[in-house]
DNA sequence: ATGTATGCAAACCATTTGCAATGAC
DNA sequence: GTCATTGCAAATGGTTTGCATACAT
C-alpha cells in the first residue's frame, strides 16, 4: 500500500532530522532498525528485533539496539511498554492512532483494540492538575482461542 | 473510619480463607503484609514495603516479600503493575474501585484519577473475542507540581 | 512428627555500562 | 583526523531459586 510507504518515508525522514538536530550520527544499523520497524512489525520486544535483524543480514548487537531504542522512543517514533512481564516490549507510534491493548495472560499475545467512542471520551477528559503526554491502556483477560483451549482442557 | 476496618477485616478473612484452600500455612509475615498493606499503603514497591515492615518491627526476607507478593495476586487481594521503569509496584484490590493512574514522568509520582462517566463507558464495552479480567489504564505527563518546577527552570 | 515457609546467598535475566576498535563526518 | 558509535564482555539491579533451618500444623 502506498500509504504505508509514505509512513515509513516521514518516519525516516524525522529520525533524521531528530539525529542532525542531537549531532548524532546516522548509521546504517540505526536506519536497518527503523526499516524493519516500519516494515514488518507492530509489536515486538528486542529479542524479536535482534533476530529480525540477523535474518535481514544486518545483525546488530544488544547494546546499539537499546541504544537506538531509547533514541526512537526519544524522537516519539516508537512507544515502549511493559506489561507483566520482565522485558519491555516496543510499539510504533502514532497519534492519531489511538488504541487500546488486550493482553492475553495465557498466551502473551497483544492486541490492539480501537474505539472511537472511548478514545474521544479519554481523550476529551480534562483531567485536573496533571498534563497528560501519553496513554498506556492495558486490558489483560483471555483471548477467544485461549478461553476456548482452557475450557475444552477443564471438561476433560 | 469504621469502613477501613471491615476492609481490612474481609481482606484477612480472604487471605485465610486462601491460604487454607491451598494447603498453605499462616504464617506471622503474611499477616504481617497484608496488616501493613490495607493499613498504610494505597501504591507501593517492595522496597517501600520492606522498609516499612523493618519499622514496624518485623523484618521480612526478600525471599519471603516476594513470595507473598505472588500469594496476594493470585487471590486478587493486591494487583501488580508495572510502569516505565524496572521495578514493578503493587496496589491494593477492589474490584468496585475503578480508577486511572496518572504516572508523573518527573517525580514518578502516581495519583489515582477516578471517573464514573469513562469507568462506565470502558467497563460496559463488550470487547470482540475477548475477556477482560483486568484493567490497567495508566496515563503519563507531568503532575501541575513539576509542570510548574520545569516552566520555572526554563524560565532562568 | 511432618513438611511447608523462612532467610540467606547464589543464580537469573533484561538492561546498562566501560572500553577498545571502527567508521561517519 | 576527530570523536560518536559499535560490539564485546563485564556490571547492575530487580526478581527468583536452592538449600539448610525454623516453625505451623
Amino acid at each position: 500500500m502506498d500509504k504505508d510507504r509514505d509512513i515509513k518515508q516521514a518516519a525516516k525522514q524525522k529520525f533524521t532530522d531528530y539525529l542532525t538536530a542531537n549531532k548524532c550520527r546516522k548509521t546504517p544499523e540505526r536506519f536497518a532498525i527503523l526499516e524493519l520497524i516500519y516494515s514488518d512489525m507492530r509489536h515486538f520486544d528486542i529479542d524479536t528485533l535482534s533476530v529480525a535483524l540477523q535474518k535481514s543480514g544486518l545483525p546488530v548487537s544488544r547494546a546499539t539496539l537499546y541504544n537506538t531504542m531509547r533514541l526512537l522512543v526519544d524522537c516519539k517514533l516508537i512507544v515502549k511498554h511493559r506489561l507483566d512481564k520482565n522485558r519491555a516490549f516496543y510499539e510504533r507510534a502514532s497519534t492519531n492512532d489511538f488504541h487500546l491493548h488486550l493482553v492475553c495472560t495465557n498466551c502473551l499475545s497483544i492486541t490492539d483494540y480501537k474505539d472511537t467512542e472511548l478514545q474521544r471520551a479519554i481523550l476529551n477528559k480534562k483531567i485536573k492538575k496533571f498534563k497528560p503526554v501519553h496513554y498506556a491502556l492495558n486490558v489483560s483477560g483471555l483471548c477467544s482461542e485461549c478461553a476456548r483451549q482452557l475450557k475444552k482442557n477443564k471438561k476433560k
